[in-house]
DNA sequence: CTTGATCCTGTAGTAACTACAGGATGCATA
DNA sequence: TATGCATCCTGTAGTTACTACAGGATCAAG
C-alpha cells in the first residue's frame, strides 16, 4: 500500500490535485491509515494515470467521470454504454485525426527547418475550410 | 470580412473567448471598423479554429502561443524551433499512442456490450504500469 | 528525543474561460 | 422615418480545474 506521495509520484498526478479529485468525486474517497492518512493500491494509482490522461488528451473532468463509470455499468443500461462510448469514440477518432494533422505539419516544419529553408509552412494553415 | 459573430461560428470558438484570446495576446487584435467592431478575415478565422483544436488537445494556451509563433521564426533561430518542435513533435506522438490505446480499449468495450455481454474491460486498466 | 519529511484540513490564488450587465450601433420592417 | 430586435462594445463577476500556501499533527531516522 502506498502514501498519497507515492501515489502522486507513481500517477504524475499532484498531491492537492489528488485530494481535490477525491474531494470531487472523480475517484473514489482513498482509505485512511488508523492515523487519518490515505493509502493507495496499485488499481488506485493505474486510475489516477487514466484521469491524468484523459485529462491531459483534453477531455472534461465530467468526460473522465463518465468513461470511467463506462465499464462499471451493468448489463442493464448496456444501451446507455453503448451510445456514450460511441459517442466518446467518435471524440477520441477525431483527436487522433488532428493530432496527426499536427505531426504531419510539425515533421514538415522541422525538415525544412534543419533543411537550411528559411520558409517554414504555417502551422495555422492545418485547420483551413 | 467577418464579424465576431461570423467568426465564432466559422471558427467553433466562443465569441468571449475570442475577446479572450485577443486580449491574453494568442492571436493579434483585430482589425476594427470605422465603428469601432472587430472584423477577422479567413486566416484569422483558421487561426481561431488552430487554437480550438489545439486546446482541445490538452494543450495550454502558453503552448498554442509557441505553436503559434514556429513557422513565424526566422533563419536566425531555427535552433529553437527545431529544439522546441521536436519537444512538441514527442507530445503530440505520445498523446496519439494515448488516444489509440483509448480507441482500442472503447472498441472492445462496445463489442462486448453489443454483444450482449456484461463482463466489460475496465478502461482504467488501459494505463497499468 | 529532536529534527526534517510527509501528512492533514482549509483557504486563497491562478488559468482559461463563461456569463451577465449596461449601453451603443446596425439593420430590416411597418 | 420610426421602432424594435439582433449584434456589438467594455467591464466585471462567476465557474472549472487545479495549485499554492498556512498552520498544525505525525512519522521515521539519527
Amino acid at each position: 500500500m502506498n502514501s498519497i506521495g507515492v501515489a502522486s509520484e507513481r500517477s504524475g498526478v499532484g498531491i492537492e490535485a489528488i485530494r481535490y479529485y477525491e474531494r470531487e468525486g472523480v475517484v473514489p474517497a482513498a482509505d485512511r491509515q488508523a492515523n487519518g492518512r490515505r493509502v493507495y493500491d496499485d488499481a488506485a494509482i493505474t486510475r489516477l494515470r487514466f484521469v491524468r490522461r484523459c485529462r491531459g488528451l483534453g477531455f472534461s473532468i465530467n468526460q473522465v467521470k463518465t468513461l470511467l463509470s463506462l465499464s462499471l455499468s451493468r448489463k442493464e443500461n448496456c444501451e446507455d454504454v453503448s451510445r456514450i462510448g460511441h459517442k466518446h469514440l467518435d471524440e477520441v477518432r477525431q483527436k487522433i485525426i488532428d493530432l496527426q494533422m499536427l505531426e504531419g505539419a510539425l515533421v514538415e516544419l522541422l525538415t525544412n527547418c534543419e533543411g537550411g529553408e528559411a520558409r517554414c509552412p504555417l502551422l495555422v494553415r492545418l485547420f483551413e475550410d
